[in-house]
DNA sequence: ATCACTTCTTGACCTACATCAATGCAAAAT
DNA sequence: ATTTTGCATTGATGTAGGTCAAGAAGTGAT
């Protein structure tokens, strides 16, 4: 663990690196963000004093999240410690990583994104529910949804 | 911990509960998800087998979440244990509190209910980033942003 | 078999927000 | 002091997805 300064607009870590490292605010504000197919950034949250800021990626994971400096700040950095993980709070950090996907496509994603997304991580919940639920977790109507699969079919 | 049966449809937990149970589903499948306030229902995750489902509020905050059967289930029930928990433990559920706010008021939320709970939650951030950034931590445009800050401010 | 109930689909129309382009304005940089 | 650069605003127009209403098709209960 070590403090460092940064400057405003620094980039501390990029999308697709792979990283282990725990940023911690002492003073300043930092972001993470993530970079969309067209180019535009969703910012995932701030990071003002005190507040915690990693990208939620395993080890041997590439990220998805930029993390930069907004303000001059010091920070301490440290490395994540995948020896000492309980099964329990291994459970946790799944759990965040799967909310920290769900908050970027909901930003980032065309509502026939997030159904295809949705289609190859849970292939098995979709045979099992009604498509108003589908459409209700993805963050859209029924109808919508209907129309949307009448497209995908279609095109192939 | 128990063990207990529920059938299709059955409610496990309502919005506005204290609540301080964890399934575990055994078989079957799960769900939580909120209503808006215009009575639409928004499904926050699904829970087959081996998955966790619980609302994240803490001890004494009641719940945003309802929790009902999809399928006819077998689910162990067990209390959090707030005892014995650690401090970093702690601030992973805080992150995932904040986490899950956030995807419901994406899910559920205009531009201008987004801005406004951005507004009262982090008054400090708004004075010290650049709008464009706080339009794109809710997820639309500047120009939205803009628009949006004008007719809040004219109806006041 | 029939009735009620729910899900899915389709059509017509609507609205929140995006996109694109222009302008103003302030803070930096030269 | 003047130019450059980034941010906010405004207008005109486009579009993804919402809303409302009506059918079609499946499912379960009687």
């Amino acid at each position: 663990m070590k403090t460092i300064n940064v400057t405003k607009g620094q980039i501390l870590q990029r999308s697709g690196e792979l990283n282990t490292k725990v940023f911690t605010v002492e003073s300043g504000l930092l972001r993470s963000y993530s970079i969309d197919n067209k180019g535009k950034e969703h910012i995932y949250m701030f990071a003002p004093e005190n507040w915690i800021i990693t990208d939620n990626c395993e080890g041997d994971i590439p990220c998805d999240l930029y993390i930069d400096a907004i303000e001059d700040s010091t920070i301490t950095v440290t490395e994540k410690d995948f020896t000492k993980l309980t099964a329990d709070r291994k459970s946790l950090i799944k759990r965040i990583n799967v909310l920290q996907k769900r908050v970027i496509m909901l930003m980032s994603s065309s509502a026939v994104e997030r159904y295809q997304h949705f289609v190859e991580t849970y292939p098995d919940i979709i045979q099992r529910v009604p498509q108003r639920m589908i459409a209700s977790y993805l963050g859209i109507t029924p109808e919508a949804l209907s129309r949307l699969r009448k497209e995908i079919s279609k095109n192939k």
